[in-house]
DNA sequence: CTGAAAGCGCTAACAC
DNA sequence: GTGTTAGCGCTTTCAG
């Protein structure tokens, strides 16, 4: 049953001539043209394919380059992954996928199995902190952030001096150790993102703006709380865990705690439908009784009623981009790079009642 | 910069034994439980990961098994990851992810790429027919397809005679070669799923049912036939290709040129999401003036208004499953698993107007 | 119970 | 130009 597979030994034979031969005409080496022609011919005959287990052994390179995502059933994650893919095959890499679940220690459970496989290039929506990506680099990864960057040891949401933290964007990423905030990442403006919903609430007349966010959305609150200006009211700044369970008991516990907010700002798209879901199951009409506004424009967004009013982020391109900086080793130059977000305005807001 | 990899002879040496001994002790071999203590020590200490390349090319085994999926950005696919990854993450294997894009061309040439990996365990979503899936399963791969079985080569949607046919849940199949149909299957019991939902719209009053599929979607058009009897009316079954914008124009144009009918089933969800999108662009109330049945019950389903009636079936579950299979090897036993399908009566179907 | 040695398929020196 | 050879890190006989 297990046909044994055709070596290159096997193409050196029928052609007559040296294994080394043969490697070398297979990778553009220097050859007759008559003994390449021969070769290629043997090779296309036979089906010969040469193993990436010998060839990265030899060449104590890795093969392929790793994905870690927090979950594949959610579309933006999809999208990021579709990028990594696309990009991936163009350069004819093999991707090693890995979901997470938000969880820091399946995480690291993950990076050791890409570990022990020789994928030493990783593109990761991080869940865990610097705890989990020091010693990664330190191993000798080469990693690239996408969407997100990982969050501060002591993960309270609440950062305290803002003052002396580098600035990516302007906004405090909190970088917990030198080496991990050397890490390149590819990730979206959210800080004009949230801006530009914030200002665009506001001159609806929304003064009371709930955040209802998630796992590593640390720089979305931050950029939240800029935004806003002035003391932000805490009772509506809300966070979930990764589940859909917990985003709707946050969102509904968010409406029921206050009545009188009048506008909340969703930080992903699994939070947004929480935030839907429980709106609808309080009986509040969007946007008549609350405003809506949700990070993500996923394709449902548009099937909604009313449908929503998003922030766009470019998830494939997110993806793409930060493979390609994997990829091309990130040689000295690390900063990431930045995309646009874009407020794309349908139905779920109205002027405050 | 590249940190040089701990190797078994760094550990071997370190303990003052041979590489053999660590390998033993290491894959739970004899020795005496002195020499054990002190190499596991060593190992911990020197934080020894084996390398699955050098293990792999010594046992002529594979690493991992590969996933082959249409798009990680629909939402079922998603799920089926899910599933997979869980799976195999507790088998300790890693997986190579694969996005088709429905494409043959595409597909066949990531299945080379995993050969070229030395994967030779594969779960798939089939895009491709039997002249993509005969050379594969020739070539030694164990494949176990989830949620589709390749289609035949002239894959006109209109098998002929049907007489003759392996059944599969008593569908024609047509199988298209031996080998390929030997290979397991992980399906939804499509059959029973679609008699449920066009029975219950029959019930309804209904009796103009579209039906609108896409790539991959023949074990549902044949069950649609045999569910709604008698001759179908053609006009009725309209076919899209895999992206958004062909779903839409099917099931845009469906509506135009038929403006008659009074219910339809999308055969999945980027369907389901088109066929709403598409009635709203014409004016056309859900349910009032058209019913809608959708395949898969995505998460967003329930956001819709009104909250689309679904045909649920596990993708997680496939998913999982058809892992299971490929990593127990499919000892003989080839024939797959068939999971139940289920009819969620929300509000996009109403009585015939 | 343990070590030495042979190779898995490949590439990179190094000879010819 | 082309063949020979020495490993890459690992497991697995085969002796001791």
């Amino acid at each position: 049953m297990e046909v044994r597979r055709v070596t290159i030994k096997d193409v050196a034979e029928a052609a007559g001539v040296g294994v080394a031969t043969v490697s070398r005409v297979l990778s553009g080496g220097s050859a007759s043209p008559e003994t390449r022609e021969r070769v290629l011919a043997v090779a296309a005959q036979l089906d010969y394919r040469p193993s990436a287990l010998g060839r990265n052994l030899r060449q104590r390179r890795t093969g392929g380059i790793g994905l870690l995502v927090p979950d594949l059933t959610d579309t933006f994650f999809g999208q990021v992954a579709e990028g990594v893919l696309a990009c991936a095959r163009s350069a004819g890499e093999p991707v090693v996928v890995g979901s997470t679940g938000d969880d820091p220690e399946q995480e690291a459970e993950l990076v050791g199995m890409l570990l022990e496989q020789s994928v030493d290039r990783l593109v990761a929506v991080p869940s865990g902190g610097a705890e989990t990506w020091l010693p990664v680099t330190r191993a000798g990864m080469t990693v690239v952030f996408a969407d997100r960057l990982p969050g501060g040891p002591a993960d309270d949401g609440l950062p305290g001096s803002t003052a002396d933290l580098m600035l990516l964007d302007g906004i405090p990423a909190r970088p917990p150790a030198r080496a991990v905030a050397d890490v390149p990442a590819v990730l979206a403006d959210d800080r004009s993102g949230i801006r530009t919903a914030v200002r665009y609430l506001h001159g609806l007349g929304h003064r009371r703006i709930a955040f209802l966010g998630g796992p590593g959305h640390d720089r979305r609150v931050a950029a939240f709380r800029e935004a806003v200006g002035a003391p932000v009211d805490e009772e509506l700044v809300v966070f979930a865990t990764g589940s859909r369970d917990s985003a709707y008991a946050a969102a509904s516990g968010l409406f029921q705690s206050r009545p009188d907010l009048t506008a909340v700002l969703a930080a992903g798209n699994m939070l947004g439908e929480a935030a839907v879901l429980a709106a609808r199951e309080l009986d509040l009409r969007v946007p008549r009784d609350v405003s809506l506004v949700m990070y993500d424009d996923v394709p449902w967004a548009e099937l909604c009623s009313p449908p929503l009013t998003v922030i766009a982020q470019p998830g494939r391109d997110i993806g793409y981009r930060a493979a390609e900086l994997v990829l091309r080793g990130t040689g000295r130059r690390p900063r990431g790079v930045t995309l646009p977000t874009e407020l794309i305005v349908r139905g779920s807001c109205g002027p405050r009642h």
